[in-house]
Formats: structure tokens, C-alpha cells, sequence
DNA sequence: TCTGGGGTCCTAGGACCC
DNA sequence: TCTGGGGTCCTAGGACCC
């Protein structure tokens, strides 16, 4: 069977665990951790959810909605080590893990009774970790993965199974964009056609769909409504295939030299990070977005592959003259990518 | 919803080649 | 030269995910 376990608020359970006295509370992480300045939430407690505040929700908004809610800044150090305890412990139990965020991980196990197994990992990861997790039961990775959202403390009892015998009962009257892959664009695009449902679009002709969705990606919605998910529980450890750097302005910047001179920073951050990791760039793309958040992109080439802080920096500029700045800015970024081994023994790994 | 930061993957279209 | 068909590679942007 897979499994897909996946831990609960994490973000905010990692900051409960040293403040326990926030527990009950709502609690919103995010930027800085300053309710006033640009930002987003990047983890939320239960009690904030009841705001109608979530990830992805801009913290002046979270304010208004919550204005009982504890901010925190950011922790990504405190997560990461979280994180990796996390691993630790799932991989006691299978050999076959593979990693799908920090939170999220998928198993491959051979077991007779995979609810008493998942109800196990369970007690194991919280014994582990102090964290609680919610384990998805499937006979492949998308249903596993599915099964565990209907785990959730929120609506479920920890564990869910989902496989081909009940796949079509328990998904066929919703909405497209509860399917994994299928985001708010996709789902409105589906709906102009009709299909707004999983058991709509799991009826649909795929050779219909490939005329708007593209060949390949037309039929592969349909067999993703159907639960269908080919793709193998991979335990290769993962590997970044690139690095990137990236900031809001409090407000947006209009001074070009301001800009060359973050780019030089952010490209030293993404050195530092190639030099940790051992690689080398290829190739460094320089993103732009304007105060009417209309975001641009460049690529620039290295002459030969690179992890030096100002050759990245160099050729960021570069691809930055390529942009258009007709407009502030409020984000510029940059990213190192086709990376190879900076050992010459590795190349090619 | 005035909208972060870290990523991955796919696609359309242009350049180029035979 | 009003100009096919096949292929590859590359880039920019979109969509999605955590």
C-alpha cells in the first residue's frame, strides 16, 4: 500500500511545541511576523482558520479578519530541523520514503492491515516528533494523497483510505479542484466546458479534453478524476534542480541602482547556497514583478558553469537590462539553474 | 484577498537545422 | 523564390504545490 502522511499546522504546531502557552489560541506565521507590513500567511492554527484565514492570505488582511491572532515571524531553520527529525522516524518504519515537502512524505509498505499500520505510524511520528499526523491510505499516490485531506482533525479521525473501490463514491460530487493538480485556473477552464465535478470530468472523453488541454494533459485530468496515478513512490533522496532568491519591497522601488545593488545581494545568497550543496550554475534566470504585479522573467546564460557570487551577480544584471522597467518594481529575484557538480568525479550526477 | 518565498513541471512558439 | 515537413533546443510564462 501507499501511504501519505502529512503533518498537522505544522508550521504552527513546530511553534507550539516551544510555546506551548499559545496552544487553543489563533496563531498566524508568516514574514516577518509584523501584521502591518507585506506578507502572506504561511502557516495557520485551526482556531485562526475559523476567520477564514489560511495560508496564502496577506497578513494586513489576517489582521482585520483575526485581530485576536498571535503573529509570529518565520522559523524556516526551526522547521527544517523539524523536518528532518520527521524523516527520521518515518524511515524506521519503511524503506521506501519519499519526501514531498517538509511535511509531507510518501511511503510504500507492505502490510496485511494497513489501518492498524497507519494508525501505528501515527503514535510512532508523534513519539518522535511531538507532532501530530494525519495518514492517507491508497493503491497508488494520488489516492493516498486525497485520503489523507479527509484524515484531517478538522473533518476526519486521522486515517482515511481511498482506493479503487471507493474512489468514485467518495469523489464523484466534488468539485474539480479538490483533485490534486487542478488549481482555480484549471477548474474554471473546466467549467466553461461543462465539467465541474470530479465524476463529470471523470466521464469525459479524453481525446475531447486533449483539443483544449493539450495531448497530454487533457487525458491526464480525466485519469486523474478517475484516481488514476501511474507514478512510483520514489525514494531517491531529493535534489534541487535549482536555487533562487527573492524580495518584496516594503514599497516598490523605482531607483535602478537600488535594484543592481539587491541583485548583487540575492546573488551572493544564491552562491552561498551552491557552494553548500557543492553545484555549479548554468544559467541564472532574473525575475521582475511591477507594482501592478505583472511578473517578468530573463534567463542569461554563464559562459561555463559557475558558483561564483559575482559571476551570478554579473549576469543577474545583465538579464535585469533585458527587463522592462517601465513600472516601480515591488520584486526582483534571481535563480541558479542547470546545475551540475562542482566535483569533477560527480559530473554529471 | 493589494496579493511571500521556496520550488517543479508543462507548453507554446521562435530559432535553427536538414 | 509566397516558400514543406520533420526534428531539436531554448526561452518565457503559466499553473500549481507546500
Amino acid at each position: 500500500m501507499v501511504l501519505h502522511v502529512d503533518l498537522d499546522q505544522f508550521i504552527v504546531a513546530v511553534e507550539l511545541l516551544r510555546r506551548p502557552e499559545l496552544r487553543g489560541r489563533p496563531v498566524l506565521v508568516g514574514g516577518t511576523g509584523d501584521p502591518t507590513r507585506r506578507g502572506v500567511v504561511a502557516g495557520s492554527s485551526y482556531e485562526a482558520r475559523e476567520s477564514g484565514v489560511r495560508s496564502g492570505t496577506p497578513l494586513r488582511t489576517a489582521a482585520k479578519r483575526c485581530p485576536g491572532a498571535v503573529f509570529l515571524p518565520l522559523d524556516a531553520d526551526a522547521y527544517r530541523a523539524a523536518s528532518e527529525t520527521y524523516y527520521a522516524a518515518l524511515r524506521e518504519r519503511s524503506d521506501t520514503v519519499e519526501e514531498a515537502g517538509w511535511d509531507e512524505a510518501y511511503l510504500l509498505l507492505d502490510t496485511d492491515d494497513a489501518t492498524r499500520t497507519a494508525a501505528e505510524l501515527r503514535t510512532h511520528v508523534h513519539a518522535r516528533t511531538g507532532l501530530s499526523c494525519s495518514v492517507g491510505i491508497g493503491d497508488n499516490k494520488l489516492r493516498a494523497k486525497t485520503a489523507s485531506g479527509f484524515a484531517k482533525p478538522a473533518t476526519g479521525t486521522g486515517v482515511f483510505r481511498l482506493d479503487r473501490s471507493n474512489w468514485a463514491h467518495v469523489m464523484d460530487g466534488l468539485p474539480v479542484d479538490a483533485l490534486r493538480g487542478i488549481g482555480r485556473r484549471t477548474a474554471a477552464k473546466l467549467g466553461t466546458h461543462g465539467l465541474r465535478t470530479v465524476g463529470e470530468l471523470a466521464a469525459a472523453d479524453p481525446s475531447a479534453l486533449a483539443e483544449t488541454f493539450g495531448p497530454r494533459n487533457g487525458p491526464w485530468l480525466v485519469a486523474v478524476a478517475r484516481g488514476y496515478d501511474p507514478t512510483p513512490v520514489d525514494p531517491a533522496p531529493y535534489r534541487p534542480r535549482s536555487y533562487g532568491r527573492e524580495i518584496t519591497f516594503q514599497e516598490d522601488v523605482t531607483d535602478p541602482e537600488r535594484l543592481r545593488a539587491e541583485l548583487t545581494r540575492l546573488a551572493a545568497l544564491v552562491a552561498a547556497d551552491l557552494a553548500e550543496h557543492d553545484l555549479l550554475a548554468g544559467r541564472v534566470v532574473v525575475k521582475v514583478r511591477d507594482s501592478r504585479f505583472r511578473t517578468r522573467s530573463h534567463a542569461h546564460r554563464l559562459a561555463g558553469p559557475t558558483g561564483s557570487a559575482e559571476a551570478l551577480a554579473a549576469a543577474s544584471r545583465e538579464a535585469l537590462t533585458a527587463l522592462p522597467r517601465d513600472r516601480p518594481t515591488r520584486l526582483i529575484g534571481t535563480r541558479a539553474e542547470l546545475l551540475t557538480s562542482a566535483d569533477p568525479v560527480k559530473e554529471g550526477g
